[in-house]
DNA sequence: GTCTATATTTCGATAGAC
DNA sequence: GTCTATCGAAATATAGAC
């Protein structure tokens, strides 16, 4: 038998490699797509041969998966200020704004998962089925209780939702098209503001509740 | 030398076959991106062996360029009304209607396009430079020409059109997701006219301008 | 112009020494 | 746990008969 080792040192090693290489992965998702990407680039980006990736993730879809959720909870947490807010301007508001700088922080994140969805989410069905319908019911309803409330105008609620969806995340998956139409440079700090402000005016005084 | 043959009747088979060649391969790359994508599977597809498709198209980098740029040429006409309309009610209202149509009737290539930005445009890098960067400067300054003569709120003209990009090109690149919270069920003519009426509304009363 | 057969490359995954 | 070497499958692309 070997020497005995801490097992506190050896997760803490699992731990780090694992995320070493989901966060490469899902660079290189982003960039190559699933179809695209290489076990070799992942490994040449995480600085490991490639055999390890196979130790720490079985296959490549296995690894995908992981990535694919990630994001997902990121977002789920984003809806938290929704549901405490008084009204529209508040919840819409503080998700919106949410929304937005997760779209800065986790671009990548967030083209793997419109990725995922545009080739009809062979990987993740069972999230939209599950997880996702009911946090849309949810909100949908929240929404429409807003519109009983006379605080903001009568809009579908879902329509809406979907286009704090597309907004939010155009920042991120259309991020090149943006930069390049911004003269091939990322939005400055001022740039971002004056986007979460752009939506956030339009998008409530078109509901009515500015 | 061959029998003569009419060239009318040479080109004509060369353009159908062209044709069913670029409309398999628009749903093979929608489906599965461009690394997921084979020439067998677009083979298959168009009813051809795959040795004829490397005859029309050399490689499949040819042939996925005409596709992208397919989609590009649909949505710069889808325009026009934008131009000629006295005022934003009219003139991105019906291009709203255009975009949201187009949405429906051409969602394969809208996903190829938005594959294609997202993984940072490899293949139309020099659309984006040239006719999308003229395109989007020209529509900036109509927008703020509106701005000027009070005929609607002073908004950032590029976050708008990124706003109107992104609302209706949702419906085409999230349409599996749309789907899936609708039930299982794709729109149906109704919800697609609820669909446009519900981002009409919300981004013309947004922008100051119903 | 069409199609079969195949050359060549590259990928995901694994075996086995350390 | 790590890494080198490699297998077997599948991909793009082409050669050459028809």
């Amino acid at each position: 038998m070997s020497a005995p080792e801490r097992i506190s040192k050896r997760d803490a090693t699992r731990r780090e490699n694992e995320a070493r290489i989901l966060s490469a992965a899902e660079k290189v998702f982003a960039e190559a797509g699933f179809g695209g990407a290489t076990m070799q680039l992942i490994a040449d980006m995480a600085g490991l041969p490639k055999a390890n990736l196979h130790y720490y993730f079985a296959t490549k879809e296995e690894l995908y998966r992981k990535v694919v959720q990630q994001i997902f909870e990121i977002w789920l947490h984003a809806a938290d200020s929704f549901d405490k807010a008084p009204g529209p301007v508040e919840g819409i508001g503080a998700y919106i704004d949410a929304k937005m700088e997760i779209s800065r922080r986790h671009a990548d994140g967030s083209k793997v998962w419109a990725s995922e969805v545009m080739h009809g989410a062979p990987v993740i069905q069972d999230y939209l089925e599950t997880t996702l319908r009911d946090w849309t019911a949810g909100r949908a309803a929240l929404i429409q209780k807003w519109i009983d409330e006379g605080k903001m105008a009568p809009v579908d609620p879902r329509h809406l939702l979907y286009m704090l969806w597309a907004t939010t995340q155009h920042y991120a998956d259309f991020g090149h098209q943006i930069e390049t139409l911004n003269g091939g440079r990322t939005l400055s700090d001022t740039q971002w503001r004056a986007a979460k402000a752009s939506v956030k005016t339009i998008i409530l005084r078109g509901i009515g509740a500015a």
